[in-house]
DNA sequence: TCTGGGGTCCTGCGGCTG
DNA sequence: TCTGCAGCCGCAGGACCC
Protein backbone atom coordinates (compact mmCIF):
# COMPACT_ATOMS: atom_id res chain seq x y z
CA UNK A 1 0.00 0.00 0.00
CA UNK A 2 2.09 3.02 -1.26
CA UNK A 3 1.62 6.13 -2.94
CA UNK A 4 -0.99 8.75 -1.38
CA UNK A 5 0.21 10.60 1.64
CA UNK A 6 -1.92 13.39 1.88
CA UNK A 7 -2.68 13.74 5.12
CA UNK A 8 -0.71 11.26 6.81
CA UNK A 9 1.32 13.20 8.94
CA UNK A 10 1.98 10.98 11.65
CA UNK A 11 5.31 8.45 11.25
CA UNK A 12 5.64 5.73 13.92
CA UNK A 13 9.82 4.72 13.66
CA UNK A 14 11.16 1.45 14.71
CA UNK A 15 14.48 0.15 14.91
CA UNK A 16 14.85 -3.53 13.29
CA UNK A 17 15.57 -6.51 16.41
CA UNK A 18 17.26 -3.22 17.54
CA UNK A 19 19.96 -4.45 20.38
CA UNK A 20 20.46 -7.52 18.08
CA UNK A 21 21.44 -5.02 15.30
CA UNK A 22 23.48 -3.06 17.18
CA UNK A 23 25.75 -6.11 18.43
CA UNK A 24 26.09 -6.81 15.20
CA UNK A 25 27.48 -3.07 13.65
CA UNK A 26 29.75 -3.67 16.51
CA UNK A 27 30.82 -6.57 15.61
CA UNK A 28 30.60 -7.45 12.26
CA UNK A 29 31.65 -10.76 12.20
CA UNK A 30 28.48 -11.56 13.63
CA UNK A 31 26.46 -10.85 10.23
CA UNK A 32 24.21 -13.17 9.32
CA UNK A 33 23.84 -15.37 12.46
CA UNK A 34 21.48 -15.88 14.60
CA UNK A 35 22.58 -13.49 17.19
CA UNK A 36 20.76 -13.69 20.44
CA UNK A 37 20.66 -10.73 23.06
CA UNK A 38 19.51 -11.60 26.39
CA UNK A 39 19.95 -13.09 29.76
CA UNK A 40 23.31 -15.61 30.02
CA UNK A 41 22.08 -17.02 33.29
CA UNK A 42 19.37 -19.97 33.31
CA UNK A 43 16.68 -17.75 34.25
CA UNK A 44 15.69 -14.79 31.72
CA UNK A 45 14.07 -13.90 28.33
CA UNK A 46 15.22 -13.23 24.77
CA UNK A 47 15.36 -9.17 24.24
CA UNK A 48 16.18 -9.28 20.90
CA UNK A 49 16.79 -11.46 18.08
CA UNK A 50 18.57 -10.74 14.48
CA UNK A 51 16.02 -11.97 11.88
CA UNK A 52 18.39 -14.94 11.13
CA UNK A 53 17.71 -16.07 14.73
CA UNK A 54 13.48 -15.73 14.46
CA UNK A 55 13.30 -17.51 11.08
CA UNK A 56 14.38 -20.84 13.83
CA UNK A 57 11.52 -19.63 16.02
CA UNK A 58 12.91 -17.73 18.57
CA UNK A 59 11.04 -14.25 19.49
CA UNK A 60 11.56 -11.62 22.32
CA UNK A 61 10.20 -12.06 25.22
CA UNK A 62 10.85 -15.97 24.82
CA UNK A 63 12.39 -17.84 27.94
CA UNK A 64 15.81 -18.08 27.38
CA UNK A 65 15.86 -21.80 27.79
CA UNK A 66 13.40 -22.42 25.01
CA UNK A 67 15.44 -20.21 22.56
CA UNK A 68 18.50 -22.38 23.30
CA UNK A 69 16.80 -25.27 22.37
CA UNK A 70 15.43 -24.04 19.43
CA UNK A 71 18.03 -22.56 18.27
CA UNK A 72 21.85 -24.11 19.93
CA UNK A 73 23.60 -22.73 17.06
CA UNK A 74 22.56 -19.34 18.37
CA UNK A 75 25.32 -15.97 19.54
CA UNK A 76 24.04 -15.72 22.86
CA UNK A 77 25.02 -12.31 24.02
CA UNK A 78 24.84 -10.41 27.58
CA UNK A 79 22.93 -7.13 26.99
CA UNK A 80 25.00 -3.72 26.98
CA UNK A 81 22.16 -1.63 28.05
CA UNK A 82 24.13 1.78 28.53
CA UNK A 83 25.46 1.55 24.53
CA UNK A 84 21.21 0.64 23.53
CA UNK A 85 20.65 4.10 25.70
CA UNK A 86 23.14 6.23 24.04
CA UNK A 87 22.52 4.62 20.46
CA UNK A 88 18.81 5.39 21.05
CA UNK A 89 20.02 8.89 22.15
CA UNK A 90 21.38 9.92 18.75
CA UNK A 91 18.41 8.36 16.67
CA UNK A 92 15.93 10.69 18.68
CA UNK A 93 18.13 13.64 17.86
CA UNK A 94 17.88 12.24 14.21
CA UNK A 95 14.02 12.68 14.85
CA UNK A 96 14.30 15.65 16.54
CA UNK A 97 15.71 17.44 13.56
CA UNK A 98 13.09 16.44 11.43
CA UNK A 99 10.41 17.76 14.16
CA UNK A 100 10.28 18.64 17.61
CA UNK A 101 6.72 16.32 17.80
CA UNK A 102 8.50 13.71 18.96
CA UNK A 103 7.16 11.21 21.52
CA UNK A 104 9.60 8.43 22.12
CA UNK A 105 7.54 5.09 23.15
CA UNK A 106 11.15 3.25 23.88
CA UNK A 107 14.54 3.18 23.25
CA UNK A 108 13.85 2.28 20.04
CA UNK A 109 10.95 3.56 18.89
CA UNK A 110 8.68 6.58 18.54
CA UNK A 111 5.76 8.98 17.20
CA UNK A 112 6.88 11.61 15.35
CA UNK A 113 4.19 14.28 13.74
CA UNK A 114 5.51 16.09 10.44
CA UNK A 115 2.69 18.09 9.56
CA UNK A 116 4.85 21.05 10.23
CA UNK A 117 8.17 19.72 8.61
CA UNK A 118 6.36 19.42 5.28
CA UNK A 119 7.30 22.51 3.47
CA UNK A 120 10.61 22.43 4.69
CA UNK A 121 11.52 18.94 3.86
CA UNK A 122 9.29 17.32 1.44
CA UNK A 123 5.85 15.15 1.44
CA UNK A 124 5.91 12.65 5.21
CA UNK A 125 6.84 9.66 2.75
CA UNK A 126 10.02 11.88 1.79
CA UNK A 127 10.60 12.66 5.04
CA UNK A 128 10.26 9.48 6.24
CA UNK A 129 12.85 8.00 3.48
CA UNK A 130 15.34 10.76 4.84
CA UNK A 131 15.28 9.33 8.70
CA UNK A 132 15.71 5.74 7.19
CA UNK A 133 18.35 6.91 5.22
CA UNK A 134 20.07 9.17 8.31
CA UNK A 135 19.49 6.40 10.56
CA UNK A 136 21.37 3.84 8.21
CA UNK A 137 24.19 6.46 7.21
CA UNK A 138 25.21 7.75 11.19
CA UNK A 139 24.20 4.76 12.94
CA UNK A 140 24.90 1.41 10.76
CA UNK A 141 21.37 0.27 11.95
CA UNK A 142 18.24 -0.12 9.60
CA UNK A 143 14.92 1.20 11.13
CA UNK A 144 10.92 0.63 9.60
CA UNK A 145 8.59 3.71 9.13
CA UNK A 146 4.77 3.48 9.16
CA UNK A 147 3.15 6.66 8.39
CA UNK A 148 -0.56 7.31 8.38
CA UNK A 149 -2.97 9.72 9.91
CA UNK A 150 -2.92 8.68 13.12
CA UNK A 151 -0.48 6.86 15.59
CA UNK A 152 -2.02 3.68 15.98
CA UNK A 153 -1.96 2.94 12.23
CA UNK A 154 1.33 4.21 11.69
CA UNK A 155 2.03 1.64 14.20
CA UNK A 156 0.55 -1.13 12.75
CA UNK A 157 2.39 0.09 9.01
CA UNK A 158 5.96 -0.28 10.35
CA UNK A 159 4.74 -3.59 11.79
CA UNK A 160 3.91 -4.26 8.54
CA UNK A 161 6.90 -3.57 6.54
CA UNK A 162 9.55 -4.30 8.90
CA UNK A 163 12.16 -5.43 8.72
CA UNK A 164 14.17 -2.23 6.79
CA UNK A 165 10.65 -0.76 5.17
CA UNK A 166 8.40 2.07 4.74
CA UNK A 167 4.40 1.19 4.23
CA UNK A 168 2.09 4.48 4.00
CA UNK A 169 -1.57 3.75 4.60
CA UNK A 170 -3.77 6.83 2.99
CA UNK A 171 -6.24 8.02 4.66
CA UNK A 172 -9.25 6.65 2.29
CA UNK A 173 -7.40 3.10 2.57
CA UNK A 174 -6.99 2.68 6.25
CA UNK A 175 -10.28 0.40 6.48
CA UNK A 176 -9.02 -1.73 3.65
CA UNK A 177 -5.93 -2.24 5.53
CA UNK A 178 -7.07 -2.44 9.02
CA UNK A 179 -10.12 -4.70 8.79
CA UNK A 180 -8.83 -8.29 7.28
CA UNK A 181 -5.97 -8.21 10.26
CA UNK A 182 -6.08 -10.58 12.92
CA UNK A 183 -7.76 -8.87 16.32
CA UNK A 184 -4.47 -9.54 18.05
CA UNK A 185 -3.11 -6.84 15.67
CA UNK A 186 -5.12 -4.21 17.85
CA UNK A 187 -3.17 -2.35 20.50
CA UNK A 188 -4.49 -3.64 23.65
CA UNK A 189 -5.96 -6.98 22.70
CA UNK A 190 -3.06 -9.37 24.42
CA UNK A 191 -3.87 -13.21 25.20
CA UNK A 192 -6.55 -12.82 27.53
CA UNK A 193 -8.55 -10.51 25.52
CA UNK A 194 -7.53 -12.44 22.55
CA UNK A 195 -9.70 -15.13 24.45
CA UNK A 196 -12.91 -13.68 24.81
CA UNK A 197 -12.92 -12.17 21.54
CA UNK A 198 -12.79 -15.54 20.17
CA UNK A 199 -15.47 -17.07 22.77
CA UNK A 200 -17.34 -14.41 20.98
CA UNK A 201 -16.66 -15.80 17.51
CA UNK A 202 -14.32 -12.52 16.22
CA UNK A 203 -11.37 -13.23 14.52
CA UNK A 204 -10.33 -10.03 12.45
CA UNK A 205 -10.79 -6.36 13.22
CA UNK A 206 -13.88 -6.35 10.31
CA UNK A 207 -15.16 -8.31 12.97
CA UNK A 208 -14.84 -6.34 15.91
CA UNK A 209 -15.85 -3.02 13.72
CA UNK A 210 -19.34 -5.01 12.68
CA UNK A 211 -19.92 -5.71 16.81
CA UNK A 212 -22.14 -3.01 19.11
CA UNK A 213 -20.05 -1.47 21.49
CA UNK A 214 -22.34 -2.49 24.07
CA UNK A 215 -21.17 -6.11 23.77
CA UNK A 216 -17.48 -5.13 23.54
CA UNK A 217 -18.18 -3.22 26.69
CA UNK A 218 -20.27 -5.81 28.28
CA UNK A 219 -17.21 -8.27 27.87
CA UNK A 220 -14.22 -6.25 27.96
CA UNK A 221 -15.20 -3.16 30.23
CA UNK A 222 -16.06 0.06 29.55
CA UNK A 223 -12.48 1.55 28.67
CA UNK A 224 -11.22 -1.00 26.89
CA UNK A 225 -14.87 -2.07 24.90
CA UNK A 226 -14.92 1.39 23.61
CA UNK A 227 -11.00 1.97 22.36
CA UNK A 228 -11.26 -1.53 20.73
CA UNK A 229 -14.33 -0.34 19.12
CA UNK A 230 -12.51 2.88 17.76
CA UNK A 231 -9.42 1.44 17.33
CA UNK A 232 -11.33 -0.95 14.10
CA UNK A 233 -13.21 1.59 13.05
CA UNK A 234 -9.58 3.72 12.40
CA UNK A 235 -10.64 6.63 15.14
CA UNK A 236 -7.60 7.11 16.95
CA UNK A 237 -7.30 10.48 18.31
CA UNK A 238 -4.58 10.95 20.34
CA UNK A 239 -1.83 13.72 19.38
CA UNK A 240 1.92 13.30 19.21
CA UNK A 241 2.99 14.19 22.98
CA UNK A 242 7.07 15.41 23.17
CA UNK A 243 8.49 15.07 26.32
CA UNK A 244 5.42 13.06 28.43
CA UNK A 245 6.49 12.83 31.52
CA UNK A 246 7.20 9.53 33.61
CA UNK A 247 4.32 8.65 35.84
CA UNK A 248 6.32 5.65 38.22
CA UNK A 249 10.13 4.69 38.36
CA UNK A 250 10.98 1.17 39.46
CA UNK A 251 13.10 -1.64 39.76
CA UNK A 252 13.06 -5.24 40.26
CA UNK A 253 14.98 -8.35 40.21
CA UNK A 254 14.35 -12.16 39.67
CA UNK A 255 16.73 -14.23 42.07
CA UNK A 256 19.07 -16.88 40.55
CA UNK A 257 17.29 -19.48 42.25
CA UNK A 258 14.40 -18.47 44.87
CA UNK A 259 14.68 -17.16 48.20
CA UNK A 260 13.40 -17.75 51.64
CA UNK A 261 15.50 -15.65 53.63
CA UNK A 262 13.72 -12.53 54.65
CA UNK A 263 17.64 -11.23 55.51
CA UNK A 264 17.97 -11.80 51.68
CA UNK A 265 15.21 -10.18 50.61
CA UNK A 266 15.46 -6.90 52.55
CA UNK A 267 18.74 -6.92 51.50
CA UNK A 268 17.40 -6.87 47.84
CA UNK A 269 15.13 -4.19 48.93
CA UNK A 270 17.91 -1.88 49.99
CA UNK A 271 19.36 -2.46 46.83
CA UNK A 272 16.66 -1.52 44.78
CA UNK A 273 15.25 1.07 47.05
CA UNK A 274 18.71 2.67 46.01
CA UNK A 275 18.13 2.30 42.25
CA UNK A 276 14.74 3.57 42.19
CA UNK A 277 15.77 6.39 44.58
CA UNK A 278 18.65 7.40 42.34
CA UNK A 279 16.34 7.38 39.41
CA UNK A 280 14.27 9.90 41.18
CA UNK A 281 16.52 12.34 41.95
CA UNK A 282 18.29 11.85 38.04
CA UNK A 283 14.55 12.51 36.46
CA UNK A 284 14.11 15.75 39.29
CA UNK A 285 11.21 13.89 40.82
CA UNK A 286 9.71 12.91 44.18
CA UNK A 287 7.05 10.03 45.04
CA UNK A 288 4.30 10.19 47.07
CA UNK A 289 3.43 6.19 46.78
CA UNK A 290 5.78 3.38 47.59
CA UNK A 291 4.60 -0.37 46.07
CA UNK A 292 6.39 -3.35 46.58
CA UNK A 293 5.88 -6.70 44.43
CA UNK A 294 6.96 -9.54 45.43
CA UNK A 295 6.46 -13.06 43.47
CA UNK A 296 6.16 -15.91 44.62
CA UNK A 297 8.10 -19.59 43.43
CA UNK A 298 4.82 -20.69 41.70
CA UNK A 299 4.39 -17.18 39.91
CA UNK A 300 1.58 -15.96 42.15
CA UNK A 301 2.32 -11.76 42.22
CA UNK A 302 1.27 -9.84 45.60
CA UNK A 303 1.84 -6.01 45.49
CA UNK A 304 1.52 -3.58 48.41
CA UNK A 305 1.27 -0.25 48.35
CA UNK A 306 1.37 2.84 50.96
CA UNK A 307 1.30 6.52 50.55
CA UNK A 308 4.07 8.55 52.75
CA UNK A 309 3.50 11.93 54.65
CA UNK A 310 5.51 13.38 52.27
CA UNK A 311 6.60 12.79 48.89
CA UNK A 312 10.21 11.58 49.23
CA UNK A 313 13.46 10.60 46.92
CA UNK A 314 15.20 9.15 49.74
CA UNK A 315 16.03 5.98 49.86
CA UNK A 316 16.54 5.53 53.06
CA UNK A 317 12.90 6.54 53.43
CA UNK A 318 11.62 4.07 50.58
CA UNK A 319 13.46 1.27 51.79
CA UNK A 320 11.82 1.93 55.46
CA UNK A 321 8.37 1.87 54.02
CA UNK A 322 9.55 -1.13 51.48
CA UNK A 323 10.42 -3.03 54.51
CA UNK A 324 7.13 -2.76 56.51
CA UNK A 325 5.25 -3.63 53.41
CA UNK A 326 6.95 -6.69 53.30
CA UNK A 327 6.51 -7.38 56.48
CA UNK A 328 2.57 -6.49 56.48
CA UNK A 329 2.04 -8.76 53.23
CA UNK A 330 2.43 -11.20 55.90
CA UNK A 331 3.80 -14.07 54.02
CA UNK A 332 4.96 -17.80 56.05
CA UNK A 333 8.31 -17.01 57.12
CA UNK A 334 9.12 -19.70 54.81
CA UNK A 335 7.67 -18.41 51.35
CA UNK A 336 10.01 -18.76 48.35
CA UNK A 337 10.49 -15.72 46.69
CA UNK A 338 11.33 -15.74 42.78
CA UNK A 339 11.26 -11.96 42.20
CA UNK A 340 10.84 -8.67 44.65
CA UNK A 341 10.58 -5.15 42.92
CA UNK A 342 9.98 -1.24 44.47
CA UNK A 343 8.32 1.23 42.37
CA UNK A 344 7.45 4.75 43.25
CA UNK A 345 4.29 6.20 42.01
CA UNK A 346 2.39 9.65 42.38
CA UNK A 347 5.45 11.65 40.81
CA UNK A 348 5.90 15.39 41.67
CA UNK A 349 8.86 17.49 40.07
CA UNK A 350 11.17 17.64 43.03
CA UNK A 351 11.04 21.33 43.14
CA UNK A 352 7.30 21.64 43.67
CA UNK A 353 7.79 19.37 46.88
CA UNK A 354 10.57 21.16 48.23
CA UNK A 355 8.86 23.40 50.73
CA UNK A 356 7.19 20.15 52.23
CA UNK A 357 10.49 18.62 52.32
CA UNK A 358 12.04 21.18 54.18
CA UNK A 359 9.45 20.17 57.06
CA UNK A 360 11.41 17.13 57.53
CA UNK A 361 14.58 17.96 58.73
CA UNK A 362 15.75 14.55 59.29
CA UNK A 363 15.20 13.32 55.39
CA UNK A 364 16.63 16.12 54.17
CA UNK A 365 19.67 15.19 56.05
CA UNK A 366 19.49 11.84 54.20
CA UNK A 367 19.06 13.59 51.57
CA UNK A 368 21.70 15.21 51.35
CA UNK A 369 23.91 12.15 52.06
CA UNK A 370 22.28 10.44 49.34
CA UNK A 371 23.44 13.59 46.83
CA UNK A 372 26.93 13.58 47.87
CA UNK A 373 26.48 8.98 47.05
CA UNK A 374 25.01 10.71 43.50
CA UNK A 375 27.83 13.03 43.10
CA UNK A 376 30.66 10.57 43.85
CA UNK A 377 29.16 7.90 42.22
CA UNK A 378 28.79 10.48 39.15
CA UNK A 379 32.82 10.47 39.08
CA UNK A 380 34.10 7.51 40.36
CA UNK A 381 31.15 4.91 39.57
CA UNK A 382 28.29 3.65 40.51
CA UNK A 383 29.41 0.81 42.91
CA UNK A 384 32.31 3.04 44.99
CA UNK A 385 29.49 3.81 47.64
CA UNK A 386 26.79 1.67 48.85
CA UNK A 387 25.15 0.93 51.63
CA UNK A 388 27.15 -1.63 54.58
CA UNK A 389 24.73 -4.49 53.79
CA UNK A 390 25.19 -4.44 49.89
CA UNK A 391 28.70 -4.49 50.68
CA UNK A 392 30.42 -8.05 49.92
CA UNK A 393 31.26 -10.04 53.21
CA UNK A 394 29.34 -7.57 55.26
CA UNK A 395 28.16 -9.91 58.03
CA UNK A 396 27.56 -7.56 60.82
CA UNK A 397 25.97 -4.90 59.18
CA UNK A 398 23.62 -6.98 57.34
CA UNK A 399 23.03 -8.62 60.54
CA UNK A 400 21.82 -5.05 62.47
CA UNK A 401 20.04 -3.66 59.47
CA UNK A 402 21.33 -1.93 56.30
CA UNK A 403 23.12 1.19 57.81
CA UNK A 404 24.49 2.97 55.28
CA UNK A 405 27.97 3.38 55.04
CA UNK A 406 27.58 7.26 54.76
CA UNK A 407 26.07 9.07 57.97
CA UNK A 408 23.74 12.03 57.47
CA UNK A 409 25.00 15.28 58.96
CA UNK A 410 22.96 15.73 62.08
CA UNK A 411 21.91 12.09 62.08
C1' DT B 1 7.32 -24.18 28.32
C1' DC B 2 8.12 -21.73 32.04
C1' DT B 3 7.70 -17.25 32.11
C1' DG B 4 12.70 -10.26 32.62
C1' DG B 5 12.37 -5.62 33.58
C1' DG B 6 10.68 -1.33 32.61
C1' DG B 7 6.47 0.77 32.44
C1' DT B 8 0.95 2.32 31.73
C1' DC B 9 -3.84 1.93 32.31
C1' DC B 10 -8.11 0.04 34.05
C1' DT B 11 -11.28 -2.02 37.42
C1' DG B 12 -13.29 -2.95 41.74
C1' DC B 13 -13.55 -2.29 46.49
C1' DG B 14 -13.53 0.11 50.81
C1' DG B 15 -12.92 4.20 53.63
C1' DC B 16 -13.41 9.03 54.23
C1' DT B 17 -15.75 13.37 53.75
C1' DG B 18 -19.07 16.93 52.80
C1' DT C 1 -27.58 13.46 65.64
C1' DC C 2 -28.27 10.06 62.28
C1' DT C 3 -28.59 8.32 57.53
C1' DG C 4 -27.99 8.09 52.64
C1' DC C 5 -25.45 9.51 48.84
C1' DA C 6 -21.87 11.03 45.68
C1' DG C 7 -17.29 11.86 44.78
C1' DC C 8 -12.64 11.22 45.71
C1' DC C 9 -8.70 8.72 47.06
C1' DG C 10 -5.87 4.78 48.38
C1' DC C 11 -5.05 0.24 47.55
C1' DA C 12 -4.64 -4.35 45.17
C1' DG C 13 -4.58 -6.87 41.23
C1' DG C 14 -4.80 -7.84 36.30
C1' DA C 15 -3.77 -7.06 31.51
C1' DC C 16 -1.01 -5.19 28.31
C1' DC C 17 3.08 -3.11 25.80
C1' DC C 18 8.06 -2.95 24.28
Amino acid sequence: MAGDDTGCHILHADMDAFYASVEIRDRPELAGLPVIVGATGSRGVVLSASYEARVLGVRSAMPITRARRLCPQGIYVAPRHAVYAAVSAEVMAVFRSITPEVEPLSLDEAFLDVSGSIRRLGSPARIAGQIRAAIADQQGITCSVGVANCKFVAKLASARCKPDGLLIVPADRVLDFLHPLPVAALWGVGEQTGQVLARLGLRTVADIAHTPVAVLQRELGQAAGGHLSALAWGRDERPVIPGAVDKSIGAEETFPVDVDDPEVIRRELLRLSGRTARGLRAGGSVARTVVVKLRLANFTTITRSRTLPEPTDVARKIYDTACALYAAAGLDSRARLRLVGVRATGLLPASRAATQLAFGERQVSWRDAEQAVDRIAGRFGQDMVRPAALVKGAGQAAEHGPAGTIRPPGA
